[in-house]
DNA sequence: TAAGGCCATAAACTGACTTTATGGGTAACG
DNA sequence: CGTTACCCATAAAGTCAGTTTATGGCCTTA
C-alpha cells in the first residue's frame, strides 16, 4: 500500500489518558470528579478534555455549573474510546502476566490462540475477583506447555488440540471451531447449504503456514474428503490471513475466536461446512492427580462454561 | 468497584505511537526502517522500543546487525497491541467523519447502533479505496435520519427498524439480531433447546431504558407472547448492560453487534429463542427516486453484502 | 578493505502536560 | 439573603518524557 502523506495514527488520536479520562467524565457526571478519580487536578482534566475536543473539531461534553454531561456526538465518541480502553485493558493484563515475576502466586502455560484471543480477557475477570494474585504467563505450543506443566513449572496449562498429552488430567473449557469465511462479495457467500467437505478440500484457500495448530486440525479433519489442495496463499500471521480474505483474494480458515468481530460486523460471512468435523476442544490441563486448587482453580473455574 | 491504589491505565500501556512503532518494526523487519516509516529517527526509535521493554520486563525484538525480529513473547505482545490500534483507528475513523466539514464529499446521517459498531470500519475501508473522500458523519434516531435524507442535507441515511420510513427508498444492508445472552454459570446456558418466547417475555430481563430501537424491537417481537415483564435493570448504555449479564445478574438483550467479542471468548453464551422473530434489517436509505451516486455509492457497495 | 546496512549511547533541546493560584458561576441551606 | 459548597475556566510557572543531533561499533557484501 501507498505511503502517501502519512501521519502517525498518534497524532491524529487522543492519547490513552485522554480517553480514560473522557470515560471518567461519562460514568461519573463531573470533569473534578473525573479528576480526582484518575489523579490529576481539576484544571488538568479541564485541558485535556478541551485539548481533545479542540482537536476532533466536535464538542464533547456540555459544561454547567453543576456538572458536565456528554453530549450527543459526546456519547458516540465515548463509545468509540471504550473500545480502546478495553483493547488497552487487554494489554496491560496480558503484559503483566508476560513479566514471570518470581513472587506470582499462579504460573500459567498457554497455547497461542489462548494466550492470544482469551487469556487477558479471564486475567481481567481474575484480577476482579482476587485482586492480589499475581500471574505468571508462558506461551509455546501444546507439547511445551505439557512439559511445563509436567514439569510443575506451571500451575495450570491451556491447550488446543484434538488430544491429550500423556500424564496430564485435562478438563474442555471451550469448543472452538474452525470457520470458513469469505468476503461479503464472494460466490459462497450466498451458499445458505454451505461448502461440502470435499468442495472445501478441492478448493485453495487462505491458510496460516504449516505448522500453525489452526492448519492442523484442518489437515486432520480434511483427510478422508482427499486431503488439502494446494493453498491459495500460505500467511504467517492470523492478520495477514484475515487481510487477505477481506481483500477478497478468496476463502480463508481461522479460529473462531480471531474471525469474532469480523463476523458480527459482516466484513467476512462463514460459510458452513458440512461432511466434516472442524472443532477443536480447548482444554485446561494438570498433572495426573493434582487437582488445580487455590489460585488456579479460582483461574479454572472462570474459563470453564459450568463451574 | 473500590478504588484502592489505582494507577492510571496510561502509566502501565505503552502509547499509541510505541505500539504503532512496535507493529511497524514487526512488519518492516528493523528498527531504523520502522523509524523512518513512522517519520521519526533510528535512535527514537531504539529508545521508545527499549523504554516499552523495560516497562513491561521483557524482551520484545531481537537485535542484529542485520535486522531484528520478534521474540516470542514480542509476538504475542504485538497482537495484542495490534488490537489497540486497530480500535484507535476505528476511533480515528469515526472521529474525522464526526467532525462535519463542509467540504465533504459525503454527507452520512446514521443511527446509533450502526454508527457505533460499523460505521467506523466502512469508513477505513472507503479510505483504503477512495482515499481522497472526506465523509460527514451524523448520528440520530430513524426519525432524525430520515429527515436529513429527506432534506437533502444526507447523501446517504442508515436505520435499523421494522419499516421503511416514507418517501425513501431502501436496500438492506445486513440483517442484525438481538440475542439473549447470559454469563456461562446461569441456568440457561445449558439450554441446547434455547427458551420460548413466551418464557422470555415472563423472565425479568436485563435491558436497555426505554426508547432505544433494540427495546423497541424486543417489545414488538414479545407482544404476542404476553408482552415483557418488569425488567430486572434497566441501564442507560450497552455497556452497563453487558458489565452487569458478566457479573451473572441475569439474562440480557443486546444486538448481535454488541455482543460479537463476548461471545466468541465464551465470557457470555447465546440462548436460542424460539417462537419470536428478533432479527431486524439494516437498511441504507435514500430519497425516492435519487438513487446514490458517486461516493455514497462507493460507500453503499462497501457495506453491501451482495452487490 | 571499503561501503552500506543495522543498532547503541550521550547530551542538548523542545514541548506537551501538569500544578499552583485565581476568579466567576449556580444551587442548597439556614 | 448571605454562606457554603459544589462546579468550571484561565493564566503562569514548572517538569519530564521523548526527540534530534552527533558519534561509534558491529556485521555483511562487493
Amino acid at each position: 500500500m501507498g505511503n502517501g502523506e502519512w501521519v502517525p495514527l498518534a497524532h491524529r488520536v487522543p492519547d490513552l489518558g485522554a480517553l480514560e479520562l473522557l470515560l471518567a467524565v461519562a460514568r461519573i457526571g463531573s470533569l473534578s470528579g473525573a479528576a480526582k478519580r484518575m489523579g490529576i487536578t481539576q484544571p488538568a482534566a479541564s485541558s485535556r478534555i478541551r485539548a481533545m475536543e479542540t482537536r476532533l473539531g466536535v464538542a464533547l461534553v456540555d459544561r454547567s455549573p453543576r456538572g458536565s454531561t456528554l453530549t450527543a456526538e459526546g456519547a458516540l465518541v465515548t463509545d468509540w474510546a471504550r473500545r480502546v480502553v478495553e483493547a488497552a485493558e487487554a494489554f496491560d493484563a496480558g503484559a503483566q502476566a508476560l513479566r514471570g515475576r518470581r513472587d506470582s502466586r499462579l504460573r500459567v502455560a498457554a497455547s497461542m490462540t489462548i494466550a492470544e484471543y482469551l487469556l487477558p480477557g479471564w486475567l481481567i475477570a481474575l484480577r476482579g475477583q482476587r485482586p492480589g494474585t499475581a500471574v505468571s504467563l508462558h506461551a509455546g505450543n501444546s507439547a511445551v506447555v505439557a512439559e511445563r506443566v509436567l514439569a510443575h513449572e506451571a500451575d495450570l496449562g491451556f491447550v488446543e488440540g484434538l488430544s491429550v498429552p500423556e500424564g496430564l488430567d485435562s478438563a474442555v473449557i471451550a469448543q472452538d471451531r474452525l470457520v470458513v469465511a469469505v468476503a461479503p462479495g464472494h460466490a459462497w457467500a450466498r451458499r445458505t447449504k454451505g461448502v461440502a467437505a470435499a468442495e472445501l478440500a478441492a478448493t485453495p484457500l487462505i491458510l496460516r503456514e504449516w505448522g500453525s495448530g489452526t492448519r492442523q486440525v484442518l489437515d486432520a479433519a480434511l483427510a478422508q474428503s482427499g486431503g488439502l489442495a494446494a493453498p491459495l496463499l500460505e500467511l504467517a500471521s492470523t492478520t495477514a490471513v484475515k487481510a487477505a480474505a477481506l481483500s477478497g483474494a478468496g476463502p480463508c480458515v481461522l479460529s473462531e475466536l480471531a474471525l469474532g468481530e469480523e463476523l458480527a460486523a459482516r466484513r467476512l460471512v462463514e460459510v458452513p461446512v458440512t461432511g466434516a468435523a472442524l472443532g477443536r476442544a480447548l482444554r485446561a490441563v494438570w498433572p495426573v492427580g493434582n487437582r488445580p486448587a487455590g489460585p488456579a482453580r479460582d483461574l479454572l473455574s472462570l474459563t470453564r462454561a459450568r463451574p
